[in-house]
DNA sequence: CCTTTACTTTCCATTATGGAAACTAAAGAC
DNA sequence: GTCTTTAGTTTCCATAATGGAAAGTAAAGG
C-alpha cells in the first residue's frame, strides 16, 4: 500500500473526487467529471489546473464525433499520491 | 451506519482529527488535542470554537490538580455529523 | 498584588474557492 | 473565407478559510 501522507492539495472536496474517479478509469472526459461533480465548467478547469501543475494527472485532448474533447487520467505520481492521502485518512479515522 | 453526509465544517485537516480524536474517548484535554494536533493554542482554540458553535462539540471546565483544564467531548450530533462524514468520505475513495 | 497557567480573542496577511463573464481554438455550416 | 457552435480557459471579483503572533482574560498560588 502507498505510504500514508496527507496531501492538502487532494484534500479539497472537488479535486478528491476527481482522483478518486480517475483513480478507478484509464482516462476520463472533463464534461463527464464535471456532471459527476455537479461543478460549472470554470471551476473544474482550475481544479484540473491545479492538479495538473502538480503533476498528478495529464491532459490529453482528443477529438471525437467531430468535437475536440480533454480527457484526464491519473499520472502515476497523481495515483501513489492519491493512494497515499486515502491512506493517511484511513489513520486518521482509524481504518 | 450513520448516513452518509459530507459536512466541509468537519472535513478540515484540523477539525478532521479532532472529531476522530474524541470519536474514540469520553473526552481529551485541550492540551493533549493540542499536543496530538501540533497546533498552537490559538488555532485550537478557534477550530475548538467552531465545533461547539456547531453544536457537535461541548466545554467542560474543571479544576484539576490545582488548575482549570478543558476538556472536549463530542455530542451525539457532532458523533452523527462526524460518523457521516467519515461514510461519505468511504463513498467518495470506494470503501 | 504579582505571576503563572490555560486558554481566548484580536489583528493581520495569505490562500482558497466559487460564480460570472469574457476569451480562445477547432470543426461545421453556408 | 466567415459565422456559429462547442468545449474549455482565463480573468475579474468577492467572500470565506486558515494560521501566526500578540494582546487579553480568569483563576490559583506565592
Amino acid at each position: 500500500m502507498a505510504k500514508a501522507c496527507f496531501d492538502p492539495l487532494i484534500h479539497a472536496h472537488n479535486r478528491l473526487q476527481i482522483c478518486a474517479l480517475l483513480e478507478s478509469v484509464a482516462e476520463m472526459e472533463f464534461s463527464v467529471v464535471k456532471a459527476q461533480l455537479s461543478v460549472s465548467d470554470s471551476v473544474l478547469s482550475k481544479h484540473v489546473k491545479a492538479l495538473e501543475q502538480a503533476g498528478y494527472i495529464t491532459l490529453s485532448k482528443r477529438t471525437s464525433l467531430a468535437r475536440q474533447r480533454t480527457w484526464l487520467s491519473l499520472t502515476r505520481d497523481g495515483e501513489l499520491a492519491y493512494l497515499g492521502h486515502v491512506a493517511a485518512l484511513r489513520e486518521i479515522v482509524g481504518l
